[in-house]
RNA sequence: CGGGACGUAGUUCAGCCUGGUAGAGCGCUUGCAUGGGGUGCAAGAAGUCGGAGGUUCAAAUCCUCUCGUCCCGACCA
């Protein structure tokens, strides 16, 4: 019995539905913020590990910043305040105090201050202190933190009032060293998202018009999900010197002259997991890719008959230790041996909605054999799904058992992603009539809108925009692979438009 | 923040129109049977009906306000 929504009925609900299933996340009681469970958190915690080891690698080092920024900071960059003069939360006073029996804010704050949405402002003051030479640069920092953005219309992962981050930030001496910078952050985005989530992603640069407000050039990576949407998964942001002139990072350079540094910043967050949900669920549950499962074997002990209880937790438990022994991706194999007090086959079925990659089953007919019967759950309904083999097969096999399956999640992704972006769309007539209503499948029978990626022209003018808006589309970016060639613009029909740029609705 | 739907047991929902003893499925607890593809039978526990005010002899039900959730839109990681 699959979830009780369906992915081709309703996309939305089934999302939900596979969140709660997989016991992932919930809604708080705490208006637009969730509570991110154990499995979640967990998947969080892998992306955080994995990332943040090639943070490292890059040469960023770790540090902690206010949760608080001063208002007047956040006012001292032009554009950034415009682009976020929005939704946000405000202190404005220090205590609270008891007024016929009802609490009410006291103290108001001589400046109020801004629970971070992003903390480029506040950092750059800190940057401003710490540069003084070219000798002092680059600086080369990363926060993992928390952040609010006072959405109004929150969904699970995808779109929250509080959610959690990495946000890297770094100044430097030259214009190239920080756009080289930006760019190969988003390089290690891209690694992240392919060869951890199996989450292929499209490289590019966002428009002007939809670029990080105060950057001079937003580079971003852009996630197809099932039902054809983008999602951008993370962005990297060259600011040249706009911050550090509003914040005063100068430094003395080589010439013995007084220079503005060049900045970035760059961030993904708990949104990826969200992505990952939309990449990789079906329609019984979550898949996880081996690298990010908080745990990737799980082992259910089948106890019919009592007398072989203490029998069979035996073998499962040395079947436990002798797979953690083993090595995949250069790191221990996690297992859990689920002795809980349940029956047998819920147990099963609950890792099976979690998306734990391998489940095993052990009793007594595997004593026996000296044998194990394992799940893989991404061929669930299908051949492969229920194997049996050899237990001391089992244990030599399992880092790549984890491994094909890794890859067989990324290739089934990519194959979507490579098989639904539409490249023969050349007229703005032919555009119009592809998106005309939003029954465009994808693939035969579904009833819920799926609509492909269009990689076509366009000619740039901000006057299209509201062609687009009207169309329900977006521009999600200009790829990096450029044609070079030159076409109709498929908004404004003009000829002669040589970018490429990828149309698609998304999240 | 605009448009729509909706808040009743842990959960999904019925009951509301036409006011009069609080209901069901799933889940949970116990027992027996079962057990390698989503168990069966029996018993049991569990809700000041989102909150506040109003109408009434009487409100889950009618009225007003409010808070929240979901969907569509706008906005966004």
């Amino acid at each position: 019995m699959a979830l009780k929504n369906l992915r081709e009925n309703s996309y939305p609900d089934w999302y939900q539905n596979v969140v709660a299933a997989a016991d992932m996340a919930e809604v708080s009681s705490s208006p637009g913020c969730m509570v991110i469970k154990p499995w979640g958190y967990g998947i969080w915690e892998r992306i955080q590990r994995m990332l943040d080891e090639k943070i490292k690698e890059t040469n960023h080092e770790n540090c902690y910043f206010p949760l608080f920024i001063p208002l007047s900071y956040f006012q001292k960059e032009a554009e950034h305040v415009e682009g976020f003069a929005k939704e946000m939360a405000i202190v404005t006073h220090s205590r609270l105090s008891m007024e016929d029996g009802k609490l009410v804010p006291a103290s108001p704050l001589d400046e109020p201050l801004i629970v971070r949405p992003t903390s480029e402002t506040i950092i750059a003051d800190s940057f401003s202190k710490w540069v003084h030479s070219y000798r002092d640069l680059p600086v080369l920092i990363n926060q993992w933190a928390n952040v609010v953005r006072w959405e109004m219309r929150p969904r699970l992962f995808l779109r929250t009032r509080e959610f959690l981050w990495q946000e890297g930030h770094t100044a430097h001496a030259t214009f190239d060293e920080a756009e080289k910078e930006a760019e190969t952050m988003l390089n290690v985005y891209e690694d992240l998202c392919v060869n951890d989530m199996a989450m292929p992603v499209i490289k590019g640069k966002k428009p002007e018009y939809d670029k990080f407000p105060g950057a001079v050039t937003t580079y971003c990576i852009e996630a197809m999900m099932q039902d054809g949407r983008s999602l951008q998964a993370g962005t990297s942001h060259f600011l040249g010197q706009n911050f550090a002139k509003s914040a005063d990072i100068k430094f003395i350079n080589t010439n013995n002259e007084p220079e503005y540094a060049y900045t970035t910043s760059w961030g993904v967050s708990t949104r990826l997991i969200g992505g990952l949900i939309m990449t990789h669920a079906d329609d019984e549950g979550m898949c996880v890719p081996p690298k990010l499962a908080p745990q990737q074997v799980i082992i259910i002990p089948i106890i019919k008959d009592k007398s072989k209880a203490a029998e069979i937790t035996a073998y499962a438990e040395k079947l436990r230790d002798a797979l953690k022994s083993q090595i995949f991706a250069g790191e221990k194999v996690r297992v859990r041996f689920d002795n809980r007090p349940k029956e047998a086959v819920d147990k099963m079925w609950e890792w099976t909605r979690k998306g734990a990659p391998l489940i095993v089953e052990v009793g007594a007919k595997d004593l026996e054999k000296n044998a194990v019967m394992f799940r893989n759950r991404i061929h669930i309904n299908q051949d492969g799904w229920k194997n049996f083999e050899d237990v001391d097969v089992f244990i030599a096999t399992v880092a790549e058992k984890l491994q094909t399956i890794q890859d067989e999640m990324l290739a089934r992704a990519k194959a979507r992603l490579d098989g639904n972006i539409v490249t023969d769309i050349k007229t703005a007539a032919e555009f119009e009539a592809y998106f005309a209503n939003n029954n465009v499948y994808l693939d035969n029978g579904g009833k819920a809108p799926k609509v492909a990626f269009v990689r076509g022209k366009w000619c740039g003018d901000e006057a299209t925009l509201d062609k687009l808006k009207e169309m329900r589309l977006t521009i999600r970016c200009i790829p990096f692979d450029q044609s070079g060639s030159e076409g109709e613009c498929l908004l404004s029909g003009k000829k002669g438009a040589t970018l490429d740029v990828i149309y698609a609705r998304s999240y």
